[in-house]
DNA sequence: TCGACTTGAGACATGAATGTCTCATGTGAG
DNA sequence: CTCACATGAGACATTCATGTCTCAAGTCGA
């Protein structure tokens, strides 16, 4: 019936919802028995390890169909910042599937995933601090903070949808123009 | 021997480690015996709540340290302004008591501090609503944006900091000028 | 139709954390 | 010194989620 793929889908939506829900619920969710559930996912951890793979798997996709690399490299100011604003709306769709994930300590506790966040994480800083060398971006600042600041700012997109403060279709604005121009008038 | 007061602290330096510590490691962080933490502390649940409390408190403190409700009133740029940036370092230092709060699960729920939250908000929105009047800050943001805005950017400089990718004296400055001026060159 | 396979329901054992309770010990006030 | 009191250690009972297992029922293909 409810395919690997399916309860993958359920659980994740759910999670969003609440990050702490039990197998049992979990299992609901996906409209599967607690059985089977287990039967595709050994553990809990196992499933939340795999749906952490997978946001994984589209910061990856999403700073792959952005060209970040290639773009890092190419010192084109323009190419910089288009895959700047681009890369920010993907992150931002992104977080509409994966944004327990964000804060999940389960999914920055493995040490695969830490290390491969490390690996992606560096790459997303290249771009950053290639930035700020052709003049796109600020100087002064680390470029390690930027990545942070980036992060931070998708949990106050999450965050602000959620409690309804801000309609989805504003936050890649809001984000991208508070991130780049700040809030002074 | 420990005062309740002294195994707050140790329960709240502690829980900025792992804020998932159990109440056997909590009552050894403090080096106390478990019966006595729940001499103190009838459940867990009391124990967060009363650190989720003092978190408000703090933040409360901060709000009225700096007069943000009189300063929203004044209509003057340059005290709303000071004010705004005031507030931000005072908020970049109770997070290093306090930054497990930010994010604990427990603290979000409780009815009780989450409408003490959205009061404390509320006044916070004034201020930077008061900001955005008298043109210190944008008017094409949505004030409740700025609010998590400021969040967001404090949840960034925890981790940061926690990651070591900022040192901790930079981090002012660094949250200050982002939230302000944005990061474009 | 038959048979192999999958599924949901539920029983079961386990482990972790919680909260309660008792008791021997140690300390401080009088 | 002595007594009242608070404490730490630890035994218990309870709860909750987990993971395993079995079994009856259903499905799909041969």
């Amino acid at each position: 019936m409810a395919t690997r793929e399916e309860i993958l889908a359920a659980a994740q939506r759910h999670l969003n919802v609440d990050p702490r829900a039990s197998m049992a619920v979990l299992a609901a969710a996906a409209g599967v028995g607690r059985a089977t559930l287990h039967r595709h996912f050994s553990s809990r951890d196992d499933l939340l390890h795999e749906l952490g793979a997978r946001s994984h798997d589209r910061w990856e996709e999403s700073m792959d169909a952005v060209g970040v690399d290639e773009v890092a490299t190419s010192r084109d100011p323009e190419r910089i910042e288009a895959c700047l604003r681009e890369l920010m709306g993907r992150y931002l769709a992104d977080s509409d599937d994966f944004g327990f994930a964000l804060t999940d300590a389960v999914l920055t506790s493995a040490p695969d995933l830490l290390a491969r966040s490390d690996r992606l994480a560096e790459r997303e800083v290249a771009l950053l601090a290639a930035a700020q060398e052709v003049g796109v971006l600020r100087d002064d600042l680390p470029a390690r903070w930027l990545g942070h600041a980036v992060y931070g700012l998708l949990v106050a997109a999450r965050d602000a949808v959620r409690e309804g403060d801000v309609p989805r279709r504003d936050l890649d604005d809001l984000v991208l123009t508070t991130f780049l121009k700040g809030t002074s008038a």
